[in-house]
RNA sequence: GCUCCCUUCGUCUAGAGGCCCAGGACAUAGCCCUCUCAAGGCUGUAACACGGGUUCGAAUCCCGUAGGGAGCGCCA
């Protein structure tokens, strides 16, 4: 039997960490598995389903590069089977039609909650014959009153829940639209979903949609409820940290195997590895590794790992995503040998690419602008006068590369019988226009004579 | 309130009865390296929620307690 996993997210709020993580649990098992993972699209609630969280949805998984095998599918394409569905239940019995308004509800569910009971509905309808005037009715599952149903998890073992623990949930409202847990089970039964991997706080559905499966003649799926992400806080995820769309991790100048690889990690490890290329993931991952307890998201570890794949990528793959976040901040540069230099010796530097762009903007741009603070410590009158040196023996350098260049200041330094920081960090700031960058042999053979002559020829310009 | 789930350093985790006076990683402190900033290396601080059992022996098994979470919707 091949493994067929899905994604089923809902375009009522913006798709972020935690749901991209089970996205990933899926997408990870399946490729592990040599299976097939789906995407669909859970947007039956058609009040709060917005076209920007179904663009948030594919646009975030794309960026992920967790491509889906068949789909996306939506639900809101799929009425017709679900009435076909619903009417085979009412036929066999197993769902009926239930009358009691909202209001009555509401008053019931008021009662048990003063009386201290579970909320829940007490099949007044059950065995209903006649409709009753002016109502539209909702349709019921009819739940099994006895017994017990046990969900085998795979992160959780086996859970079990009394059926007496059960009412009867509706499964399509009083406008003939079906309901969540019954358009999931339809739809994994269908598709034929054998590995439901999911949020944990799915785990008290789970029963019922067993219950259901049962009604329709399907064996349930294997399930594995996955713990939640909290926030840094240790508090449910809110707006103020990860819940925001994963798209803004990408701004912020994430890479996206950076960002798996950091979710994997929640939740999940092997051995003492922390880093992850997409493809050791696969290799490495089984959903019966993952963990029960829910963890706390930390964006510091997140950044740090951001640095080591910036560290260990090709710099060529790195170029596209540099060259969008330089964009940003009003840079454009096709020079892609530049760019690949830029990004080797900045990445030792930089969490993120957005602070790698904003730390290399020197290398892109014509004219600089010098940090006051900088100029007043290095660009002193010992500073000028060694800058003078500087430039007369770099005009006269033979060959344009770091050890060329390297060699040069270093004799220079001997010369004058100091440090080299004492020529490199006057030097720094005229070209660079701050007291921080990459190795000062490094950012001149980057940066071209002409370039680098230039911004001293404009500081020494000034005296 | 009821049902279900969870509980190892600040955080992510290793640990499936002796290998653990608990290992790794992020963060943090110190040192080294050094042209700046980093990266890197070394060292340090820091945890088995609590209480009972079972056992020669428990972070690991059992039972309680406490704390946290989820569900109990004509939301998903």
């Amino acid at each position: 039997m091949t493994v067929v996993t899905r994604f089923a997210p809902s375009p009522t709020g913006l798709l972020h960490v935690g749901g991209v993580r089970t996205a990933l649990f899926s997408w990870l098992y399946a490729r592990r598995m040599g299976g097939k993972f789906i995407l669909r699209v859970e947007d039956t609630d058609r009040e709060r389903s917005t076209e920007e969280a179904v663009r948030v949805i594919l646009d975030g998984m794309d960026w992920l590069g967790l491509a889906a095998d068949e789909g996306p599918y939506y639900q809101t394409r799929r009425f017709d089977r679900y009435k076909e569905v619903l009417a085979g239940m009412l036929a066999a019995g197993t769902a009926y039609h239930c009358y009691c308004t909202k209001q009555e509800l509401d008053a019931l569910r008021e009662q048990q909650i003063a009386r201290k009971e579970k909320p829940r509905y007490t099949g007044i309808c059950r065995e209903r014959r006649e409709p009753r005037p002016g109502v539209s009715p909702v349709i019921r599952f009819r739940n099994p009153i006895e017994g017990a149903v046990v969900v085998h998890d795979l992160v959780h073992g086996d859970v079990t829940f009394q059926n007496t623990e059960l009412d009867d949930l509706i499964i399509a409202r009083s406008d003939g639209t079906p309901t969540y847990n019954f358009c999931v089970v339809v739809d994994d039964m269908d598709m034929g979903v054998t590995h439901v991997i999911r949020g944990d706080d799915h785990l008290n559905n789970t029963p019922r949609q067993m219950n259901m499966l049962q009604a329709l003649g399907t064996a349930p799926p294997v399930y594995a409820h996955v713990p939640m992400i909290l926030g840094p806080d240790g508090a449910k995820l809110s707006k103020r940290h990860g819940a925001v769309s994963v798209l803004q991790y990408e701004e912020e100048g994430f890479l996206p195997d950076a960002l798996l690889n950091y979710l994997v990690r929640l939740g999940w490890s092997h051995g003492d590895q922390e880093v992850f290329t997409r493809q050791e993931m696969i290799a490495a991952f089984d959903i019966h590794d993952v963990n029960k307890a829910a963890s706390a998201f930390n964006p510091e570890k997140l950044l740090w790992l951001n640095q080591q794949h910036l560290m260990r990528a090709e710099p060529a793959a790195v170029v596209p995503y540099l060259r969008a976040q330089l964009r940003r901040i009003g840079c454009e540069s096709s020079d892609q040998a530049l760019l690949e230099g830029v990004i080797v010796a900045q990445r030792e530097r930089a969490k993120t690419l957005k602070e790698m762009a904003h730390n290399s903007r020197f290398f892109f741009v014509d004219r600089i602008d010098i940090d006051p603070k900088a100029a007043a410590k290095h660009l002193t009158a010992d500073g000028r006068a060694a800058l003078t040196q500087v430039r007369a023996r770099l005009a006269a350098l033979p060959a344009w590369d770091a050890p060329s260049i390297h060699s040069a200041l270093n004799a220079l330094a001997e010369a004058a019988g100091t440090g080299l920081g004492k020529i490199a960090q006057p030097l720094r700031v005229a070209v660079t226009g701050t007291a921080v960058s990459p190795p000062i042999d490094q950012t001149l053979a980057l940066l071209g004579r002409e370039r680098a002559l230039a911004r001293l020829d404009a500081v020494l310009a000034v005296s």
